[in-house]
DNA sequence: CGGTATCCTATGGGATACTG
DNA sequence: CAGTATCCCATAGGATACCG
């Protein structure tokens, strides 16, 4: 499960996306790495399912839901940040990371 | 290129099992992800050529390689650890995780 | 905007066979 | 054992259209 998780490009974007701040949907979609809409609505079903993604209304009519990280979500933070190490020193261009993102505190 | 590697699950066994020292072909065979041997063969050819991994002739005659990470590679344990404190705590049984790989000193 | 649905193709990867 | 090669199918996911 961890695999499935930790080992889908998907949804470590979806997760480093939210760790930035971004949370409705096509906030995603404007992020460098380009998701198709099928793509995220999925996967960010599957991250409920798995307890990383919490919804919550934030407009009535019609349904508007906009999306954060559970503590569970949360945790995976410390995965992103040793991502983002080690991608700043071995290929600096190949990941988003943004300063105020590696200084961030693991809670 | 960072994606391509975390968000690659069969990647992150194979570096998993390389931090774990398993190093010949076949030992990667017995991981309990049961990864078939094309695909092995593929990822570590990939590996290679994205400097995470080194082979060395052992035996000349048939030629016999061994793996290991270069320093590249090594670099991603912070990533590895992460997921294993992850796991440990959410999905206990979902990852596998020697307490003598999470108390690894980074190099 | 915030999604869902459909279509369609590339390819990932399992099974298996084969070679040195 | 240590791989490479082939076959073959499921499915991931891009493109696009559509709906509230």
């Amino acid at each position: 499960m961890t695999l499935d998780i930790v080992g889908d490009r998907w949804t470590l974007v979806i997760l480093r996306d939210l760790h930035l701040g971004k949370r409705r949907f096509s906030q995603f979609l404007d992020s460098p790495e380009r998701i198709a809409t099928n793509v995220l609505s999925d996967r960010l079903a599957q991250m409920e399912r798995e307890g990383l993604v919490a919804k919550s209304l934030y407009q009535d009519r019609p349904k508007r839901y906009e999306y954060r990280l559970s503590e569970k979500g949360e945790a995976l933070l410390p995965v992103l940040q040793a991502m983002s190490r080690w991608a700043n020193r071995f290929v600096p261009d190949s990941w988003t990371t943004p300063p105020e993102f590696l200084n961030r505190k693991t809670p």
